[in-house]
DNA sequence: ACATGCGGGACTCCCCGTTATT
DNA sequence: AATAACGGGGAGTCCCGCATGT
């Protein structure tokens, strides 16, 4: 019945991903107006207009509703595609400015608005590594399978793991800065991991 | 009227540290033979044959005792010391490397176990980003002023975010792999970052 | 739905009521031959065969363990269901006696030896206070209703007081002379609060 | 040197029961005014016009100040020199209603203020029982002594703690209202004790 | 099935005796 | 020698998971 795996058109799963989006909208604009703990999963529900259980039906939690992004997926479903000259460096930068460059103002703010609400509220703070996980290994992947080695080598481990750090970083400025660039910082976090840090401070 | 800043010297403090570290050692112990959830904190002072209380007074929290090290500390305090003629990646990688050099073979073990609870223990796991902040800020604080620039300088942060997240990968690293050589991968890893990581998959 | 108010027999309620009991039992045991502050609340859940934590469920401190008991409830009770020909003292008189008269030669010797207590052990002596108030509220609201008056009737008050007051004393009685019959001493009490003491050293 | 034991009379005499009574009197006041914890001893020393060690001097800690006075002593003093055709508590009567309805309308007020202070502030209601003791023994031995028998006789014990009784619910009848008519109720109290209370609600 | 009770463990606070330190 | 820090230990609170009674 179903044509292909996920099936990414179709009206149904467009429809599915409009509700979700819109459930995001709604709470990221209610946690940064009443603070996250004074809304509550219904106050959410009604603004995006579902219901309560269809909420959970999207985010098993009311902390998913902020983790949760495509980004992560989008980014290396693009890399796949970069031009195989690039190195795994190049490439993951090229695709992920592909994926915020073709961000709305608004969703580059909600963007950021996730991200200090990530950092500052501790539940969600308590879950970050919970979500680092999984990109984490995807990465490796991906990576390795581009250079043909595994993804446990230890080259593909530290790319990954400095690739997730300078998104770390990233989230921090934010926090302290919320009018950060991202897509300059990532540009400049990027072009280092690539060229290496070797000139910094010597 | 204290001589230097918090006396390091002194029978006081040499004992307060031999027993923060006769906990730790004990508490690593029990959670390696037993488990986490099947150690309680009464257990672990008795082994260590210090009262609850003192375990406390060491210990905010039963969590704390995992989490908790002198790494960092020690790490940033050789950073000062290093050459001026080193870039600021390479002074990090002499000053860790000296770190973790001089672990006797049963205290490198200690800080592998330490990793794999900090991964696996879910309430240990969800304070990690609470023990990255911290040293992230001294990191870029020790850093900038070596560089002779600002700690929020986006140069800075990335080389933060980098480091630490070659760190975070390397605690993956070892939960899979109990037996990793830390040093060697902190060799790799470090030499990644200074030089860059364009050849990586090109 | 519960059929009476508090559903007095049941499994579960007399389970309770010996627990309790259990408690205070060996509570009084333990302070008897090792002293107050030589035992330590774990030491009598120990002996009661509880843990500690039912023990603080029981009583909310450990002081509570020797200033409770349910004679004041049970007298009060017994007051209640006593020929309207009496007048107030006797009718106390009475219902006093029978809750004193069918306790065990154990269960007086407990009372005593907890009246001791009270008065020896200074935080102990400090609460009586604490728990006369309750008490002569009640005592002055149940006399008021059998004679038809307010609870706040400066006769009622006065015979409260005084009923209040003799039980104090025959606390001192008790702490001069562990032997005391404390049921002969109210019979003489309660007469004489009944008659007058006019002719007392006339 | 000292004439007679304690010289009631003598300059220096009169002078430390003047220091003593203003002492009193402002720490009344101020309790009144501004609470019992909030009130410092200094502050209270500085309103008599003394210093904090003359505080000290007269009384030891900060609740004394409130639990002490000299209606017991001056009461028994009293009692003695009641007409023998009087019973005890005629007597007791008489000496009492002598010291109390001689009191000026303030020196009543502050005594109506020290009890709402004793029953309501939870250090000093701690210790109305140390200072309950003492009478009673002074006071069973002086009825003792007149009526021809031992202090530890039973109808003795039992008239003291009768009499100490309503002297209690008097403190609590002034707690719940202020205004109390302190003699009236002394005259009711009193009565009811020499004639007995078989009349109550009978 | 459902509520309630209980065990037990984490954690805080406080006091007191001991022990370094100035 | 006085002072301050430190450790032991006990009271008390809170919470969760299991078991027991209703």
């Amino acid at each position: 019945m179903r044509p292909t795996g996920k099936a990414v058109s179709g009206l149904r799963e467009r429809n599915k991903a409009r509700t979700r989006i819109a459930i995001q909208t709604q709470a990221v604009r209610l946690f940064r107006e009443h603070g996250y703990d004074a809304t509550s999963v219904a106050r959410i529900a009604e603004a995006a207009e579902v219901s309560e259980s269809t909420f959970f039906r999207y985010f098993p939690t009311k902390e998913d509703v902020i983790l949760w992004d495509e980004f992560g997926t989008r980014g290396l479903a693009g890399f796949r595609s970069q031009p195989t000259q690039l190195s795994a460096i190049e490439a993951l930068h090229a695709s992920f400015r592909d994926v915020f460059s073709e961000l709305e103002p608004d969703e580059m703010q909600q963007l950021r608005d996730r991200m200090v609400l990530m950092v500052k509220v501790p539940p969600l703070r308590a879950r970050i590594f919970d979500f680092v996980g999984g990109p984490m290994h995807s990465l490796a992947e991906v990576i390795a399978e581009r250079a043909g080695c595994q993804p446990t080598d230890p080259e593909v481990r530290t790319l990954v793991g400095a690739v997730v750090g300078v998104g770390l970083s990233l989230m921090f400025v934010v926090v302290e800065d919320p009018n950060t660039d991202i897509l300059a910082l990532l540009d400049i976090a990027m072009s280092r991991l690539s060229g290496g840090f070797g000139r910094v401070a010597d």
